[in-house]
DNA sequence: AATGCCGGGGA
DNA sequence: TCCCCGGCATT
């Protein structure tokens, strides 16, 4: 029953525990989810991540477990209309590249990617400890070499206890070698399929938040949209904490079938053009959305997130469907306190079963596989 | 129709 | 004890 052991051994007692789990460091969390991989989050500063647990913070060289990483998508899918992982991460490396180009390091806000451990279906085979590289990385090359090396003394519950025995054979530790720059841009960043970007090609912008899928051809009015209708801010951009970068993607849209690609991508909700402002609690009757594998490959979203981080989506049944409650806001910045986070919007029971789905049955906890009270959202 | 889960039952 | 499910309340 290791962290990483596959769905058939026995499972740990740990998948009964009530959520939400508060853990002094967020890696320190066992959960046997799937596939077995790790995500290296790489910021300047110290992020809060509330989606994750009251004052659990994440910090450059944290090594977010799967279920870290699930539980802070899971919480962007709650805001965010792409109940799709890639998403997440295609709004992590927008983030990122785009803070990148500023001055201010500090308004960078996190980029999670994919470190491969040994056990690990996708590089079985390959030594332990490596990270699989590939051999074509140039998209995201012009990146800057931003300091990626292990630094988790930035707070002090940066212990890396894993509790479970059995993860010392695993690389636990952040244990990957990403001292050199250029590995680790070459690990942050590689593509391993070099994305030939045509002539008639133009980036678009597009709002992920949930049923809105607006798409605007400038940065800053897709941040100025976000703000204003869904954040429900003051348009003032310099007044902004970034907050918004994690709200769109870009889009590489084909100028030659560029009405069309609008016409696909504008919501197909005429009767609520207005996405509702944020905090109004909506209950909407999205369809259940199980993002299948050749979805996310032909999915907008993948041609702006790196390949590989896409790939270890589709390559693994890693898609959890209709997530839909509507809750706070999970990502701050640290020091940015956000306003009325207090009253969690209650009745709403979310449980194993809606939150996996059917056919993730072996995800649930024991008492919802047997059809008793939920153990791990408690209410 | 879908979800949550109590009570009951079988191995 | 572990596990499953009929059925009902709730949405
Ligand atoms: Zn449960």
């Amino acid at each position: 029953a290791s962290f990483f052991s596959p769905l058939n051994s026995s499972r740990d007692s740990s998948l009964d525990a009530p959520l939400p789990w508060m853990p002094h460091c967020p890696i320190s969390i066992p959960f046997p989810l799937y596939p077995p991989t790790c995500f290296l989050v790489d910021c300047s500063s110290v992020l809060l991540a509330p989606g994750l647990g009251p004052d659990v913070k994440v910090a450059c060289g944290h090594l977010l477990a799967p279920l870290l990483l699930w539980r802070a998508w899971w919480s962007y899918s709650q805001r965010i209309s792409k109940l799709d992982l890639t998403a997440v991460f295609s709004v992590f490396c927008l983030s990122f590249r785009k803070l990148s180009g500023k001055a201010g390091i500090d308004e960078v806000m996190a980029a999670a990617v994919l470190t491969s451990l040994s056990t690990s279906p996708l590089v079985l085979g390959n030594p332990p400890g490596t990270l699989s590289p590939e051999p074509s990385c140039e998209a995201w090359k012009e990146g800057p070499a931003m300091s990626s090396s292990y630094s988790s003394s930035s707070n002090n519950s940066g212990d890396w206890n894993w509790d479970l025995p059995s993860d010392r054979s695993t690389p636990s530790t952040p244990s990957p070698p990403l001292s050199t720059d250029t590995e680790a841009t070459h690990f942050l960043f590689g593509d391993p399929i070099p994305r030939k970007r045509k002539n008639s090609t133009k980036v678009m912008f597009k709002c992920l938040w949930k049923s809105c899928g607006k798409v605007l051809s400038s940065s800053s009015g897709m941040q100025k949209h976000i703000r204003t209708v869904h954040l429900g801010r003051k348009a003032d951009l310099d007044q902004s904490d970034g907050e918004e970068d994690f709200y769109y993607t870009e889009l590489d849209v084909n100028v030659d079938s560029l009405t069309d690609g609008l016409s696909s991508l504008t919501p197909v909700s005429p009767t609520s053009s207005v996405p509702p402002a944020f905090p109004v609690v909506e209950v909407q009757r999205t369809p259940p959305v199980l993002v299948k594998p050749e979805d996310s490959v032909e999915s907008p979203l993948s041609h702006s997130a790196p390949t590989n981080l896409c790939h270890v989506h589709t390559d693994h049944a890693y898609q959890v469907g209709h997530v839909e409650k509507q809750v706070r806001p999970h990502w701050v910045r640290s020091g940015a306190c956000h306003p009325d986070l207090g009253s969690q919007p209650r009745g709403e029971a979310k449980k194993c079963r809606k939150v996996y789905g059917m056919e993730n049955r072996d995800m649930w906890c024991t008492a919802c596989r047997w059809k008793k009270a939920c153990q791990r959202f408690v209410d």
